[in-house]
DNA sequence: ATAAATGCAAAAAATTTGCAGCCGT
DNA sequence: ACGGCTGCAAATTTTTTGCATTTAT
C-alpha cells in the first residue's frame, strides 16, 4: 500500500489523516499476520503505545483491523485487506498460518439450530492449534 | 458433586486434597458456565484470588478444567465434565449458551488439508457470538 | 518428615483514562 | 477556528512471582 492509496482509504472511512495512523496501516498491511499493540509498537518507534493501542481500536471500529485471539490472552491485530478467514498456530514455535476461506455461514447456521436460547448468531471466532512441518521433524 | 466424590476426583489425579481445591472444584462444577479467576474468587470468598488463579492452571494441566476465551480477553474457566463442546455468547447481555457437540475432527482435518505449512492439527478454539432470543424482543 | 499448597505482598503485563497541547480540515 | 488526535503520566485490570508459613501425605 502505498502513501496516496493509505491517505485516501483513511479519509474513504471518515478518519482523519495523521502520520500516526498512515504509518500504522502501512505497517499493519505489510505485516500480513496478526501483530499485537506491542509488536506493532515495537515496529513503528516513535509513535507512542497509548496512540497504538487507540488507532488500532478505531481501526477496528471501521472495519479497517480485525481483532484476532490465540491462546495467550494478548490481543492481536490484522489489517482487514483480506476476506475473513482463521489461522492454524503452531504450539511449539509460534508460527501462524492463514487459512484461505472459511464456511462460516454453515457453522453459524448449524449452531444457531442447536441453540434454542438465541435468535440470532452473527459472528464467530475460530482459532487451530498445532505443530507444524518444521518443529515437527524436530 | 459431593464432598466423597470431589476428594476422590482429585486423589485420582494426583492432586493433594485441600480444603480449597474442594470447594473450588465445587463452585467450577456447580457453575456449570465459563468464569473467570475474579468470579470464582467472588463465589468462594476467604480463598485467595491467587490460590483460585493456582488452582485453575493446576486444573487445566490435569484435565479437571477447560480454559475459554470470549471476545473480552478474560480467560474462563469451565468445569472439563462434560464432552468438548463451543459456546454461544449475547453481544448484548452476555448469555452463554452451551452448544451440545462439535464436530471438530472434521473441521481440524479440513484445517490441516488446507494449511501447507501444519504437519499436525490438535486443537481448537471456537466461539459464536449473537444475539439471545430475550435481547432480540427488546 | 518432606514436599506441596496457601496467603500475603509486591511485581509484571496489558490496556485504559485524563488532560493539556498539537494538528488536520 | 474547531474538534479531533496525540503524548505523557498515571490509573486500572488481570495475572504472575517470591517467600515464609501451613498442611496433606
Amino acid at each position: 500500500m502505498n502513501r496516496g492509496s493509505v491517505d485516501s482509504f483513511l479519509r474513504a472511512r471518515g478518519l482523519r489523516v495523521t502520520l500516526q495512523r498512515v504509518r500504522l496501516l502501512d505497517a499493519l498491511a505489510d505485516l500480513h499476520r496478526p501483530v499485537s499493540a506491542e509488536e506493532l509498537h515495537r515496529e513503528v518507534r516513535a509513535i507512542d503505545v497509548v496512540t497504538v493501542y487507540r488507532v488500532l481500536q478505531r481501526f477496528v471500529n471501521e472495519g479497517i483491523a480485525r481483532e484476532v485471539r490465540f491462546k495467550d490472552g494478548v490481543v492481536r491485530y490484522e489489517f482487514a485487506g483480506s476476506p475473513h478467514h482463521h489461522h492454524v498456530v503452531c504450539t511449539k514455535c509460534g508460527l501462524v498460518d492463514e487459512l484461505q476461506s472459511c464456511d462460516a455461514h454453515q457453522l453459524e447456521a448449524h449452531a444457531l439450530t442447536a441453540s434454542k436460547r438465541f435468535a440470532q448468531i452473527d459472528e464467530h471466532a475460530l482459532e487451530f492449534f498445532g505443530t507444524c512441518t518444521s518443529c515437527a521433524t524436530k
